[in-house]
DNA sequence: TGAACACATGAACAGATATTCATATATTAA
DNA sequence: TTAATATATGAATATCTGTTCATGTGTTCA
């Protein structure tokens, strides 16, 4: 997707000391790859209305399809994005499956993002 | 994008209470597009390194590009998006253009990320 | 056992998105 | 003014992504 061969600007750097000390304290590139993987899966509206139901209770994923209004495969196909992120567990009871949240860490997350939205 | 009257599941709800009482606590629709809108920002290995840089120092549009390897436009396009989401500002002196944070939450989101990647 | 049902999943398709390429704008300097 | 340069931007394109559709899997119940 990207040409390491395309070309950059036209002259040189301009300011190659800071750029260099930038470039010095960068994290590594897996880091950042995986922070903009997880950051895809909050980008998207579905995902997001299923965890704010998630956010209140423990639900099964019929229940998700009727509450948003939305095909049972549309949901159940979401809930695998949000599984592989480790964002939602679930339990097995007969044929139901119930999903709930499995991270601490989201609805801060969902708050601070909440904040940037509600100041600009 | 989504059909309104596709079929949803095949019965009744399951479990109608509890169905009536979450949809009942949702947050308005809105809301939840422009979280969902605000965290696309986030789910893109090039802004994140833009803001990793910015995150050190103000830096031009120029020196970016070197630093991260990518051609003036790429970076020039992306600037724009983290611009229009209020995530970065900038300042002009003569020909060229600094761009520096200009939002105080993203790097405590970027912090709440990483631990749930640490975790998982 | 067989029908009904909850859920999962692969393929296909439409819409979204990131980069490139070409070019425009604006500023500086000769 | 003219050339050079830093940045912005529109169009085109390749890739990615979300939903639908059809179907598969596993469980319940008659």
């Amino acid at each position: 997707m990207k040409d390491q061969n395309a070309p950059r600007c036209d002259t040189t750097v301009i300011h190659g000391d800071i750029v260099a000390e930038v470039r010095e304290n960068m994290p590594p590139e897996e880091q950042l790859f995986n922070l903009a993987e997880f950051f895809k899966v909050f980008g998207d509206t579905t995902r997001i209305r299923i965890l704010y139901t998630l956010f209140q209770s423990e639900m099964c994923v019929c229940d998700i399809a009727h509450l948003l209004d939305m095909s049972q495969s549309a949901i159940s196909h979401q809930l695998r994005v949000l599984k592989n992120a480790k964002l939602v567990k679930f339990r097995k009871k007969g044929r139901v499956v119930y999903y709930s949240l499995d991270d601490d860490h989201v609805k801060a997350i969902f708050d601070q993002g909440y904040q940037h939205i509600l100041e600009s």
